[in-house]
DNA sequence: CGTTCTATTGACTCGATTCAAACTAAGTGG
DNA sequence: CCACTTAGTTTGAATCGAGTCAATAGAACG
């Protein structure tokens, strides 16, 4: 796995979503971190612990889940590289879901005394992080309408179109295609249908043309169908305006 | 509809959550609002509009939903004296949901610009209403569990459970009773089922001797039994230790 | 005092689950 | 390089939880 430079895809990902100074871009890059290598499903926060580091993911995927009574998992969302997907930790006391590797990944520590620090520094960033946390939340909102109101090649497809945008957003997925670590038991698992069933569904997103995926690429051959069928409208991942995340000119040329 | 202070379920609902110092609640007192009566099903913020002001409830219920793509409403959550449920419109360009009244309210007005200047203010506030917006994301992500894991009958146990532990933090709701203006309709649109099979449920619910529900009052019969149905554990709401939110003693000598 | 919600009941249907088995690909170690 | 293991995908059959449709009864409202 290779990662360059480990503020580049931060910064992209924050460009993405709000306004950055040059004074801003020049604190986040002097934020102190540790990287760390993490092997598949290795656990970054674990329910119930107290956090002292947020964890910006580097390369590779993590996710965020949480067992119910029965022990069966609940996938509450994914993570891609520029992610900071407990950053909500910040102000809370306690995690109440948990936070792990998706296949093997990079990750960078970053100590709450120093992100505290720079919400001191910067009134503009101290917006910004929140901001990013209530895209978050937009996320889970989203997330909810997804289980709670469409059938299962729906769910799929949403979750399927989510990732690629936001994949798109930080300059990863060029050409509609990229490779996730994700299993099909994995979106069983995230969108709260079985494995089998799932299974089904993706033959069905195959047989419609919508996607190819084979061992670990996804290639999306519809966008706009896949769109439509997922029931995706991507204004609640507010991203700013931004025509080569949109726009499908590209995958037309392929 | 009777609200007395209109600041005070606010300072309730923070206290709760939060430590909060002599001058941050004199800050918040000092908050300007418009008090505003609603009536039922009355829209107070509509997705994709620009928001002004954010919505304090002071008296009834507010709740936020969204459509899908054949026009059924998710229900996303329910508000209750002393929410801010459009808190998280601060740093975010255009509401991505649909917020309404639940049965008349009453709500108060607190412009955008009066919030941002009591954020320069305060540094702890700041982080308190942050921490807010936080725990709003804790409740989707509890939701999303109950809609991909549970089955029905958890579910509308699970949402009984949050909505009666978040009333008693603010006072409602002494002895496990309370008067809510949602219908078994509403409630079906909030747990994902059908409104017919939400009725079995709730008979099911008043079978097993767990909760008593007519009119609009809603009586906790077995505050263990409900929670052990509904696998409600409270740790995701973040509230501070108060024996008198968690404690069924009162239940008992009823 | 009819109109309109809201709650309730029964019969039928269907999407998705479960269980079980088979198949494929990717290691791993001898 | 092959035998063995393991993780992941695929298929079929039986079952079930929840949805839909339709009709009724009661409560609330203007």
């Amino acid at each position: 796995m290779e990662v360059g430079n480990p503020y580049a895809r931060l910064l992209r990902r924050l460009g993405a979503v709000a306004e950055l100074g040059e004074e801003d871009r020049r604190l986040i890059t002097q934020l102190p971190m540790t990287v760390r290598n993490l092997a598949a499903e290795q656990s970054v926060a674990a329910e119930g612990h107290k956090a002292t580091h947020c964890c910006l993911v580097l390369d590779g995927f993590a996710y965020r889940h949480k067992q119910s009574a029965d022990a069966k998992r609940q996938i509450l969302s994914f993570h891609i590289p520029g992610d900071i997907p407990d950053l909500l930790m910040l102000h809370l006391q306690r995690t109440d879901h948990n936070l792990s590797a998706m296949g093997p990944a990079v990750v960078g520590l970053i100590p709450h005394t120093a992100l505290k620090d720079l919400m001191l520094r910067s009134r503009n960033l101290t917006n910004v992080f929140w901001r990013e946390c209530l895209i978050d939340a937009a996320s889970f909102r989203e997330w909810v309408i997804n289980l709670g109101q469409r059938d299962s090649l729906a769910r799929i497809s949403h979750i399927i179109c989510e990732i690629t945008l936001r994949l798109r957003a930080v300059g990863l997925a060029r050409d509609f295609v990229f490779s996730a670590p994700w299993t099909q038991v994995d979106l069983a698992d995230a969108a709260g249908i079985s494995a089998v069933h799932t299974n089904r569904v993706v033959q069905e997103l195959r047989r419609r043309g919508l996607i190819d995926w084979d061992a670990r690429t996804i290639a999306i051959r519809d966008w706009d169908g896949l769109q439509r069928v997922g029931d995706f409208r991507p204004d609640y991942l507010h991203l700013r305006k931004a025509a080569d995340v949109f726009s499908v000119g590209e995958l037309r040329t392929v």
